[in-house]
DNA sequence: GGCTAGCGTGACACTCAGTTTCAATTGAAG
DNA sequence: CTTCAATTGAAACTGAGTGTCACGCTAGCC
């Protein structure tokens, strides 16, 4: 979108070439490497300048990582359409369907990017301070589902973080089986690991 | 220590040398801002070439958190030392209490220290990245008290990974605070609101 | 159908972090 | 006193990210 809120002609066009330098970055890392790479080979393999390359995705990071953006926030819708008499673990759990689903819809897409990004630790940092982000968005939905008003209980906090966690490892534990565990199963199992006292 | 393993004259220089250089980045940051500060900025006030600083801290980052670095290990070994038949989040809890001394010890130096790191993207993403780093040492102390042999399993990543984020969440709220509140008690309550369905 | 304002782009210069190399110095041990 | 290894400082280099500016294309307007 531009500014004014509009869809227009160069916004499509935009997220179009967005999409395609993401792709050619993704590959281009897979093949060479990520600190191989340098600003200038992506720009070259993509046939644009370094200038615009860092116009589309601030840093070498985000050509990768971009893709997770939206992801918190969509977890965090989903938090709050679940029932309002749900307990926070439900809820929470089911919430985080959303966050699984495209490894689901490309389970070899996803493998090689969690590949990449576990094998490199930029990747692996940036990802990390990005889920870091969604944490306020998930308490602060947790806080609206207990009635309560704005500022998150202590609770909220930990529950949201925990719940992420459990993602990661469920996710961790989904690649290190190449893809072959059921992703669904060790969500829920990582959940059930919470739970006894 | 030297390679050899002994404990040499130069060694202590060395961790006085990079004591007093920790000291004068964190007072240097304190005052000016993290990025305001440049290797040279530092390097200056400290009496040493830029070469020497990034001897002692390879990153500008690692200045202000190296102190951290033991952190994970100390944990995890006050983990090994719980009583084998505790379960892990008592175990957990109470291994705590190791990471959190230095907040009690030196109450207005940590809060300094935190608010630092808060303000700070680069720090925040390089603290995350050291403490995300500390989780298999804790995996893997959970799964040896388990008696099982080394790979810890799901439920031993996501135990570890949650009292992380219970320690995370206690030592914001502590911060947001000014230091007023106990620190064990939000610690508590984090592990407690861990635990109902 | 031209005109123009604005956006996307490329070129370039710049700052700064981090790496590497090398020569000079220091200080501990014999 | 001499020798040898470790510490240091100087300097050159790479590469990421920022800022500026001028050019060209295109959408919208008359």
């Amino acid at each position: 979108m531009s500014a004014a809120g509009r869809t227009s002609t160069r916004d499509i066009a935009r997220a179009a070439v967005r999409a395609e330098l993401g792709q050619v970055a993704f590959e281009l890392f897979r093949r060479e490497g990520f600190e191989k790479v340098t600003l200038d080979d992506l720009a070259a393999a993509a046939g644009v300048s370094r200038s615009t390359f860092l116009r589309y995705f601030g840093t070498k990071e985000d050509a990768v990582l971009s893709a997770f953006d939206a992801k918190g926030e969509r977890v965090a819708d989903a938090l709050r359409t679940r029932p309002a008499d749900e307990d926070d673990w439900t809820a929470l759990r089911c919430a985080l369907d959303t966050a699984i689903e495209p490894y689901h819809q490309d389970p070899d897409g996803s493998l090689a990017m969690t590949r990449l990004v576990r094998d490199t630790p930029a990747l692996c940092a940036r990802q990390l301070e990005k889920q870091h982000g969604w944490r306020p968005a998930l308490a602060r939905a947790l806080a609206e589902r207990a009635g309560f008003a704005e500022p998150p209980a202590l609770g909220h906090w930990v529950r949201a973080s925990a719940a992420l966690d459990c993602l990661n490892v469920a996710v961790d534990h989904w690649t290190d089986s190449d893809g072959r565990l059921d992703l669904v199963s060790l969500l829920d199992e990582a959940f059930a690991a919470l739970a006894p006292r």
